[in-house]
DNA sequence: AGTTAATCGAGACGGTACGTCTGGTCTTTAA
DNA sequence: TTAAAGACCAGACGTACCGTCTCGATTAACT
């Protein structure tokens, strides 16, 4: 599961996936623990579940808390941002099926999810920190990106891209902005002011505040 | 102007506004050195501007560069971080004024600056790192925020209600989320995904998308 | 009191004890105060007699608990040695006359008063440490040698002389080496192995035996 | 070799010397290098040897001297005073064999060797530092005594015990008083007086000199 | 069954930074 | 001018981590 580290990424899954291939290679020795590596991902969740400063999670603490040798964790992360990647990674909630009734109910489906991501309390101050880390560390963010945001985006891309193909959206708004004009309303409030999650019903209201717009409606007031 | 460590931070641009007021207290002792003050302050931005990396800095490092001692930099603050609340506010765009034309050209105006200041190289990389460590810390996400993000909010907030008062703006919108129907979108991009802050053009499509609204308008009137 | 700084030593007494002397120089300024310098020494005595470990003892503290500037004390002495040599000689006792009544008695009483000062609870651990501080500071110990060891050495060749001119003392031994033969046996406990230091009568004990000799009188004198 | 730290020191050579031991407790972990532990004490003996005044020794200094993290050194001793018993130890020659002819020989001997590391360089002014330092923590003090002082203490009383059991010392002399009249004017003058270490054929004149007896012989004179 | 090689926990290692404390000096206001 | 107060630069204090490196002891896969 690992994989920011650098070639163990890729080339673990290979192993598994192509076919004959593990005993090509030949790897000799002791293989990896799976348990060593649950126990790690562990610890930390359990620290910053424990109320544990983020900013006091250091290496060494991990180690100790997990009952494993530093170089165990180094052996498979290349630091401990790399490593929060996963842990991240082990905690994101697994995205929701959509109903598909309309583009705008999917819109919603899909708002509401980043909402209840922020009210979890796991996340919540949890997945702050880690993220507001992960920041600092382009090639972390860029990988987190990868291989979290931009399934999702995609997801989201395709039911904009519905939309505007059976006309509830119009097509000429400019398609890079138009999923940040229902996504970033939400994300402020859950990722850059935490503890000012939006209460319930808010994920209906920002949407269909943006499809129908803020300007009043031109008809009966003109 | 350092002021996380107390109320420093209130008082002192008090006693320098009050007036005559110097003299009341009576402060013994050698007073602190404003030039030793911003020479800390500008250490951390050409730290930050030579490139280096924003995890490479640290409080004896800064103290080095600027000739001072350590101990001076604990006097006024009470770590890395609160320092960094300084740094930031120092570097922080002054708000221009807005054109005041209409509602849409002042929201334009705001949100254009928020792009401007995504793209602006000092910010960009530089204030981005910083900030992403300050979200860490609620004490000083807090006093960040409101003594800069908050007085910005104020503004905006302003120019929403005179739109609501003249009709540019529907009433029946949740004010709360009226905000960052606008802001959302942007500051995604130019804070959660820095490097990839939209082009020329985009506050004023921002707006517009959210003003007019993303639906299609209803089918006759086109 | 002070002296070690520099000519402070002899002129302080002097503006002290001359009266209506101080104007004569023509002294500018402030004059020193001599509250603050005995207020100075006795916070010394005082927290060395609280029991603080010496090693705790700093110019910083001192001054705190002197209620006294750092720099005030600077001003008298050259530094923490400097000072503590002025507090030895505040604390050592007085050499109490000689009986005189023959050079054995005199040497035991000064060998008692040896003793003595080992026993003293003040100068026991305290003197003990100060001392041993200072002797690695030849410069202070060179001092303190000068006006405080030397004159008590002084006195005592003197009785020395005086035994070697009656016929009490052989003439025939280095006259250098004679002084430590009596000195020595006791100093060795009293200031290398303080806790240790001899009971009632050691002085007698001492003095006689260097006297008399340690090997067995000739056979027939028994 | 460092031992002040716990049974480390006792331990050490054990389970160097106790053959087939090595395996009973099964040390964990990274055994610690006798190598930095010499480098660490000749780092600071070399630094001593250097001129560098004794008050200028840190352990941040010593570490750099020495290529070693301050850790390493704190892992080993319990601090700076700790670790110049160590370094002591390492100076002090070792005790070389009595000649045995007779007491007053051996104890000619003795006292030669405290003259003899006296004048040497490197114990001089250096061990003379040590020392005076040594002192003011008795602890280290106790243990120096223990390990180093007690055991040639033990050999010259033998000596002693001898000289009564063969008629050459008086048995009427308190014994603990004994060894002081004989080492006493030599350590006084090695020790105390550093600079003033008396010249060749001292000891001689001392040794004979507490045997014989200061007051002039009975016999002729009379 | 034996060999081989990578794994594991543990912890030493050289470093760097932490936040605190001292050492001396300098700069205020008050006396 | 001196005094108290306290800021200032410098740098040591002892601790905590960093990421690397031995250790002895497992633990599989390959002989």
């Amino acid at each position: 599961m690992p994989g920011v580290s650098g070639a163990a990424s890729a080339s673990a899954p290979a192993s598994g996936s192509a076919g004959s291939a593990s005993s090509a290679a030949g790897r000799r020795g002791r293989p990896r623990s799976e348990v060593v590596e649950r126990a790690i991902v562990e610890a930390v969740v359990r620290l910053l579940e424990d109320g544990v400063p983020f900013s006091e999670l250091s290496i060494e603490r991990i180690a100790r808390t997990a009952g494993v040798g530093k170089a165990t964790i180094y052996r498979r992360w290349d630091g401990k941002e790399a490593l929060f990647v996963d842990v991240v990674r082990s905690m994101e909630p697994v995205a929701p099926p959509l109903p598909g009734t309309s583009v705008r109910d999917d819109l919603v489906a899909i708002i509401e999810m980043l909402r209840q991501r922020g009210l979890a309390k796991r996340s919540s101050a949890l997945l702050h920190n880690v993220f507001a880390q992960m920041q600092s560390y382009p090639q972390l963010w860029d990988m987190y990106h990868r291989t979290s945001i931009a399934p999702r985006r995609e997801r989201m891309d395709e039911v904009l891209r519905r939309g505007i193909a059976n006309g509830e959206i119009r097509a000429d708004i400019d398609f890079g902005l138009l999923g940040d004009l229902f996504v970033g309303p939400m994300l402020v409030r859950t990722v850059l002011r935490p503890g000012d999650t939006p209460e319930q019903g808010s994920a209906e209201r920002i949407v269909d505040a943006v499809l129908e717009g803020v300007r009043p409606a031109e008809g009966p007031s003109r």
